[in-house]
DNA sequence: AATGCTGGGACCGGCGATCTA
DNA sequence: CTAGATCGCCGGTCCCAGCAT
């Protein structure tokens, strides 16, 4: 009645001593088909559920893995999410998920948390604001991590991503090239994240190789949601200056919002629109959303994939991940 | 060096027991000033990490929540999901992730995993399919649970969600009072969950109570995705059929996937759609969708505080929480 | 004698090195 | 050499006894 089964009373049960059960639950060692069969029919009989807690305490191993991010409800991130989900789970691991909101001190209280934990690792897209001294503790402290889609400038870190500069350079190139803008602008994300910077970087590249000058590039940070791309657009268009010919969005939210400001005004086909990420809504819009794929669920596989085998083979070198994005061309960049 | 700093090493370095240092752990018990300053002080310079595990099998609490879902990547469920952490993380305690892409025997093993790390409790969105003898189990295991967003027929568990029944009343009152819509389709969504049902139900009644045959409702079943919404409607279009004058969707994915398939067809403006969730890209559509707002976030915190006071009230009652949604009205329903 | 603090040691439920027949 | 048993251990928790005031 009281308390739950444990090995004790399978082994009672069973006629054997705990040592014995625990073989039989472990599918290890030397025993008998008989004994083993009497084992397993007492588990079932009595309703045994293995203590997974228990069994980590003595072998100091944890089977759940610590996943951190700053938002949990943003569709690239949910994407990402179902990936990693998807790859720990596979290997018999189990996430813990905590969502920061981008505040480095919730990250910092989470990732505390998560210690107590004993996780195996932890896969973190870091904070805007997250000090380089993170990433030193967490070496510290033998806490075996991943960055996932947001790295730390001159940090040396596991890192899971997307190639940034070619995702800008390719965006730009694009219209450059096929559709001949000669101002360009790019909206919306946080100045301070290392993946803009790249992006904008890939942009100005992709400008000087055509003969534009880089610093002509109308350069518009601000939140990657919907509502910001909303808000950075209704800026863009009221500050009276000549719409750019092409706009590269941080994220395709960023882009829904942009096209909600330029609708407002009644400016919907004014100019040429590329997002980023390439999720699933982009190809619903209207008009179809051009948008550099960066393939969130199989970024998360990776990273999942990668953790897993920092956390089998602990002394292994830091390996960076970034995968070239594609475009995926639809109408929105004016493309027929 | 070797393993991690216990509360002995703790206990050693300040000079006193174990016991005493565990009760300035806990912040319980009486202690004195010198003596839990000594332990702080020691536990600091130790760099002493708390062993959640160590302390769960001694007390058998755990603070983990399992917390199971059908669509991790959905945008609904994201912002449902946002809602459920901040809920639980709020109170002290941490998620365990799964998702089951609304496969039930996927389901099953994960609720075993789950109850093999002892979870406190656990939020599920049920897989279609999901038997009742489900609820008996969890029930039978003292497993306290909620099921959020989607419920079983003719079972008895704790259940937090919107009043679908309502919301379909709610949309299609809307089109036939304000818009004189005479003819509705209702689209997408698996035949089999009770939160469709319940939907149908409700726009029938407004049907009815509007002089309208309510067995002339056109029931489209289909994937709740905006794929789903898409070939749903390249069906309906295909079929010759004149449209209905109001097409009333399972979701906003799934109307943004008939949207697009209207317009593949040049159709984009001759009928009349309401979403369902009002989920954050609603009110950036083109044009502005008209929703029937289950707030998803809110919805998740309800349902993680409605999880904490069934475990902290184990003989509770089950309670069934069901929000009165609220029409967002916007322009895609024909609204100016 | 009562009160306030601290120490000893038995747990929780598995694991596994060592030992026995 | 094999099938199986013994028993201490992982790191906290908490009852109970002890000791100082």
């Amino acid at each position: 009645m009281a308390g739950p089964v444990t090995l004790q009373d399978v082994a009672d049960h069973a006629g054997v001593s705990r040592a014995t059960a625990s073989l039989v639950l472990r599918e290890t060692g030397r025993v008998s088909t008989q004994t083993r069969q009497r084992v397993t029919e007492a588990m079932s009989t009595l309703g045994y559920v293995y203590n997974r807690g228990a069994a980590s305490l003595r072998t100091q191993t944890a089977n759940t893995i610590g996943v951190v991010v700053t938002h949990i409800a943003s569709p690239f991130f949910g994407e990402a999410i179902h990936g990693l989900e998807t790859g720990l789970t596979d290997s018999g691991y189990l996430p813990l998920l905590v969502n920061t909101d981008d505040d480095p001190g919730r990250q910092q209280d989470a990732i505390q948390k998560l210690r107590e934990h004993q996780v195996a690792g932890l896969a973190l897209v870091p904070a805007t604001g997250t000090k380089p001294s993170l990433i030193d503790q967490l070496r510290a402290w033998n806490m075996e991590h991943v960055l996932v889609s947001r790295y730390i400038k001159d940090v040396d870190a596991p890192y899971v991503g997307a190639d940034d500069v070619v995702g800008g350079r390719l965006a730009a190139t694009h219209l450059i090239e096929t559709h001949e803008s000669s101002s360009i602008a790019y909206l919306g994300g946080l100045p301070a994240i290392m993946s803009r910077t790249d992006r904008t970087n890939g942009v100005k590249q992709a400008m000087a190789r055509h003969g534009l000058d880089p610093t002509s590039l109308v350069d518009v940070p601000g939140a990657v949601t919907g509502a910001g791309g909303l808000e950075l657009g209704q800026h863009l268009i009221a500050s009276g200056l000549p719409l750019p010919d092409g706009i590269i969005c941080h994220s395709d939210s960023v882009a829904f919002g942009l096209y909600r400001a330029l609708r407002i005004h009644g400016l919907g086909t004014e100019t040429r629109v590329i997002g980023y990420d390439n999720i699933g809504g982009a190809a619903l819009w209207e008009p179809p959303l051009t948008s550099v794929a960066t393939q969130g669920e199989a970024l998360g596989r990776r990273a999942a994939r990668m953790l897993l085998e920092r956390i089998k083979e602990p002394g292994a070198p830091t390996s960076i991940d970034k995968t070239i994005p594609e475009l995926a061309i639809r109408q929105s960049c004016g493309c027929p």
